[in-house]
RNA sequence: GUCCCGUUCGUCUAGUGGUUUAGGACACCGCCCUUUCACGGCGGCAACACGGGUUCAAAUCCCGUACGGGACGCCA
């Protein structure tokens, strides 16, 4: 098999969510396949047609979309193929190599009860392994169970784990076929991966010891087990298994919070894989330096802090148009603010100084918004009022007639003007003026530099707020 | 409980027997810059889980212990 033979596919379960630790797998068996010049497949999971729905499947499509992870074929449904997966099991029954079993639940849960006391891993006691066909009960449909092997060991050579070994005395018969003639998940993967011609299953470490499992069909079968890659999870601050409680788990809520795809991205390939000292990786470098040896054995913990120093990293580098599109949403659901033409200059000319010291989009849209409100809409903030008191009235009836003067209104004009007024004024403070100024013009006492700001806003709304500002003094 | 996997600064990691006084990043602390908050710059704190081997030499190899995680479904 040469490099771009190879196929990898990522196979999530329709839940309505996609979870970030299913974001990092399905990164990871992309940037295999990329790398390999190879192809990425999708498969959606539902054996258990109770789980199935289109809009879960959507969600799917669009946080693939989102992470621009693109696949080579058309997202195919497991059940679809369930007529071939029934075929298989049946097949493998003539050929001996499978067996109906007639338990009923109470019974298997028996066995597991006494397994655990017994301390023994496989818990099935094979019952009607060996059973003839007339003992059948009447009227009890059953499932069909694999024959595992019952002495010897099983093997792996796993890409990450390195050779992992098994006693097969601790597999279990699994199931492959329900009572009710659908197939389990167990068969209906193996015979996908086969036939989709997958020949690389990178998947979290869960799936580990279903590995050996699952190894028994592909032998049964006469086909080649596919190269497998285990990945450690990801695990929440606790150690325990990310979850909700966690906080952000599914990359729906990663982009409500204002992050952008690509800080997710590089934040996901360096959780258990690295490359020397580099923290940063553009998607190009990604492809072209992953490779499966790389990968750590050991779960990572979820950092959200660092995720959010990688985003204040990726929104300095971007695009000032681009971020003014992802921000708009951002405006009208948390600030119900519509970006104006005029609000939109201000906001392409301003975005350099705002961009940098935003971590995520949510803070760049409340940082926007002096921008884009009306001088009459600006709120001043508890912190806003602090500088807005008697004695900033005087210093702002200065500054008032001074911004008029200023000409061309200009960073440079508005500076040296602003300090000219600081040395007349303010004993040279330059804080004493500027800390009344800012809460002037954006109702709070944070914001980026007031010379850019001001030259911004331009000359009459500067001396709007400004008048509006000495009123609330009063 | 049984089986499997893991264990380097608080966190993510570099390190694959000598190049290591164990490197980087985030976080934290201090200083500088400064019209605010940030950004940025400089500096600091901080780790090889433990115990045995193997070897001239071990974070690196082997064994054990402890701790953590995962799996043990007619879920996927």
């Amino acid at each position: 098999m040469t490099k771009n033979d190879v196929v990898t596919r990522f196979p999530p379960s329709p839940t309505g969510m996609m979870h970030i630790g299913n974001a990092r797998t399905a990164l990871f068996n992309w940037l295999y396949a990329r790398h390999c010049e190879g192809k990425f497949l999708i498969r959606i999971e539902d054996t258990d047609r109770e789980r199935h729905n289109d809009e879960a499947v959507e969600v799917i499509k669009e946080s693939l979309k989102w992470l621009s992870l693109d696949y080579d074929n058309e997202p195919e449904s497991q059940y679809e193929n369930r007529q071939r997966h029934i075929d298989v099991a049946n097949e493998m029954v003539k050929n001996g190599q499978a067996y109906y079993c007639y338990c009923t639940p109470e019974e298997l849960q028996g066995m597991r009860d006494s397994a655990k006391a017994e301390g023994r891993s496989a818990s099935y006691d094979r019952r009607w392994r060996d059973r003839p066909a007339e003992d059948a009960p009447a009227g009890v449909k059953p499932v069909i169970r694999v024959k595992a092997p019952l002495e010897g060991k099983s093997v792996i050579n796993d890409e990450v784990q390195g050779e992992v070994i098994v006693d097969n005395s601790t597999l279990d018969d699994l199931i492959i076929l329900r009572s009710d003639g659908t197939p389990t998940y167990m068969l209906a993967v193996i015979v996908d991966d086969h036939d989709m011609g997958i020949t690389h299953v990178i998947r979290g470490d869960d799936h580990l010891n279903n590995t050996f499992r699952q190894n028994v069909i592909y032998d049964a079968l006469g086909w080649d087990q596919p190269t497998y890659a285990h990945l450690p999870l990801i695990h929440g601050a606790d150690g325990a298994k990310l979850s909700k409680r966690h906080g952000a788990v599914s990359v729906q809520e990663f982009q409500q919070l204002g992050y952008l795809p690509e800080s997710v991205m590089n934040y996901l390939l360096r959780l258990g894989w690295g490359h020397g000292d580099q923290e940063f990786f553009s998607t190009e470098e990604a492809v072209k330096l992953f490779d499966l040896k790389g990968v750590n054995k050991s779960a990572a913990k979820f950092d959200y802090v660092k995720l959010e120093s990688i985003n204040a990293h990726y929104m300095k580098e971007a695009d000032n148009d681009r971020l003014i599109d992802l921000v708009a949403p951002f405006l009208q659901t948390g600030h119900d603010m519509i970006i104006s033409e005029i609000g939109l200059a201000r906001l392409q000319a301003g975005m350099d100084g705002l961009k940098d010291r935003s971590k995520t989009l949510v803070e760049l849209a409340s940082e926007s918004i002096f921008y884009l409100v009306d001088a009459d809409k600006i709120a001043y903030t508890e912190k806003g009022e602090k500088h807005l008191n008697a004695d900033a009235k005087p210093v702002l009836e200065g500054l008032l007639s001074a911004m008029k003067n200023i000409s061309p209104f200009t960073h440079d004009a508005i500076e040296e003007g602003c300090r000219e007024f600081a040395n007349a004024h303010a004993d040279g403070k330059l804080g004493k003026v500027m800390m009344p100024l800012r809460a002037a013009l954006t109702g709070t006492d944070k914001s980026p530099s007031l010379f850019e700001a001001v030259e911004i806003l331009g000359k009459d709304e500067v001396c709007a707020r400004i008048q509006k500002a000495i009123q609330h003094i009063g």
